[in-house]
DNA sequence: CACGTCGATGTAATCGATTCCACGACCTCG
DNA sequence: CGAGGTCGTGGAATCGATTACATCGACGTG
């Protein structure tokens, strides 16, 4: 492959006019552009990143390791945060950690190795020594969706406590009193977070949520599938089961469904993260919606801002409530899918806030 | 950070006994072995893979051109393809094509500059230059699921010629007649190949397959919406509709619905790819399922060959018929979801080529 | 005892870019 | 007319690794 010196020769300057054209420093003549440009042509050069990075020490690329690429949630985010990048000039590499806290770390420890010139990431556990002490040592880093705390890194994310309250609310005006939920892992932020909101709302309700509600799950199906089959055993299963993201859902529906049993009739089912799909499940899956594109974006600018000498922004977005049948209201007849939010239902006016 | 002279300070040797300690070279002495890696270990020191690949001329890094990541196959493809790479030692850097050409080749270009060792294409298009160029000029290179014909590169797909005959004797046996197919691209493999197989399968039942029930779609969920609506619009519209992905077929539903229509009373519906959320869809939906992740891990495979001077292989594995409920026949129990296929219901035995 | 061999180590070239510095040509202004 | 400036250019150092080659001491052997 033709490197710079061949173009120099080709073009009968020095290797350092080449580089000036090539990153169009001011001072090179007219003459010289145009040899140079054409010997570029002529000898289909391409210059080399590689060597390029090593003496600028920058990459010009983010890092961004997530907790499941398969979840769509993830993909959605990933694809938001390459788009952002683009845009800025960088280029992204997705590490998938696939909830493993050691396969996390062979990402980060890869990525680092490349020089990435900043990470994204969203934790898979609550305190890898490696991330906090890249963080320490001064890697631009900014985490997304789920964060470690006590780390001085900004944290972009959405915020589903008014989300999950309405939720609670629309359960309960629906005369539904034993709800259940299927909580992430307590080591992720989002895990112990969604639970807490899902207590507080209950509480306020006067609801209990005896510690038989609440199954232990890991965000993959398998689990949504295992926990629920846990509460059908129960002597006094519960009315409702709350998934606390979209994989562990469909995990619960493979076993209601494996026990012959219907949504909601026989039981409820709702969802953290919304998915195009809940449109069509049967029966249509109330959910809770994240603006998963904006918050890939706004996780981009910051740590953008931050590698660039800015000063970054932590970000903060509501989540909000998507209400379906698979508690039992009636269906609304949809709008067509608006940008940013998968083809959904408004909640009904009067039930945003509704009570106290 | 830490370089390799630092190291050598450190531990009182040159930075070539450095690198031969973490290169492990035979001939270095155990005392200065231990010094050496001690020094790392105080200096938290890591090799620079930007500096050691300009010296190798080797990323160990594969490229990874997928055409949309947002689609539930490409995404499993791609963590297959990461899983299989990761153990031979081996990272990979996905490029989202998003079905864009022009954004394809800027993944593709990004890529070379990056120098990667090799790479994997599923193409957006039927003959983009650079990647044509690419690989004539000796980029180690495989296409996986599509393909661009006429270039000598080998190609890991699976066929689903098989497959699409059996869901065509599958709606014949149920009485359809009328069967419209939403197809993709013509400009992808895919694309032409499936509304080819499904063109054939047809003609061996003696039904007629008339334009007005190819629709042009583009394998993304809007394109099959707007198709499928003037599938509707038809003075006699068909049977059934084949969507060629399951992204066309998730549009196709959302037209039906929006008409107020049932699937498969009033219109039957099936789809190229299987997913997790179709035993799970109103109703459930019969789709051809491909073994995606052993797709990955053979392109990885041959990939790596290729670039390790053994000779690569073409491979073409078997996509299979899964029938659900979606174009008429009455439900089977589904049995647990095994490995590599999604929750899925085998095809009742009397129908696997069960005609001519 | 001298010489060849082998193991351990260091010196320096190299990969392909960027960029500081120096230099010559030419221009401008006092 | 000469001092000082600007412009275009090339030479060479540099980034952090790997590795060919040289060196040197110890040791075995004829």
């Amino acid at each position: 492959m033709a490197s710079i010196k061949d173009v120099a020769a080709e073009a009968g300057v020095s290797v350092a006019t080449v580089s000036r054209v090539l990153n169009d420093h001011p001072s090179v003549s007219e003459d010289a552009r145009t040899r140079v440009l054409a010997a570029v042509e002529a000898l289909g050069y391409r210059p080399n990143a590689v060597a390029r990075s090593l003496r600028t020490d920058q990459t010009r690329t983010l890092g961004l390791v997530i907790s499941d690429v398969l979840n769509p949630y993830f993909t959605e985010l990933a694809r938001s945060v390459e788009e952002e990048a683009r845009a800025l000039g960088y280029s992204v590499i997705i590490g998938n950690a696939d909830e493993r806290p050691d396969l996390q770390d062979h990402h980060v420890r890869t990525l680092l190795d490349r020089r990435i010139d900043g990470l994204l990431v969203s934790p898979t556990d609550g305190g890898s020594p490696l991330i906090v002490d890249a963080a320490r040592a001064g890697t631009p880093m900014v985490f997304v969706d789920r964060w470690i705390p006590g780390v001085d890194v900004p944290v972009v994310r959405s915020d589903g406590r008014a989300a999950v309250r309405d939720l609670v609310a629309h359960l309960h005006g629906l005369g539904h009193r034993r709800l259940a939920i299927i909580a992430g892992p307590a080591a992720t932020t989002t895990g112990s977070e969604r639970v807490e909101a899902f207590r507080a709302a209950m509480a306020e309700y006067g609801l209990p949520l005896p510690d038989a509600y609440i199954g232990q799950g890991d965000f993959q199906a398998e689990s949504g599938r295992r926990v629920t089959e846990g509460f059908l055993d129960l002597a006094e299963p519960p009315e409702v089961v709350f998934a606390a993201d979209n994989l562990m859902a469909l995990g619960a529906l493979d076993a209601v469904r494996a026990r012959g049993l219907r949504v909601p009739q026989d039981i409820a089912l709702a969802a953290f993260d919304d998915i195009r799909w809940f449109v069509h499940t049967d029966p249509p899956i109330t959910a809770i919606a994240q603006p998963t594109g904006e918050l890939g974006r706004a996780a981009v600018r910051a740590l953008v801002d931050r590698i660039e000498g800015r000063p970054p922004q932590s970000v903060t977005l509501p989540a909000r409530l998507v209400v379906r049948r698979s508690c039992g209201e009636p269906a609304h007849r949809e709008p067509p899918a608006p940008e940013e939010f998968p083809a959904s239902v408004e909640p009904s006016p009067a039930m945003n806030r509704s009570q106290t």
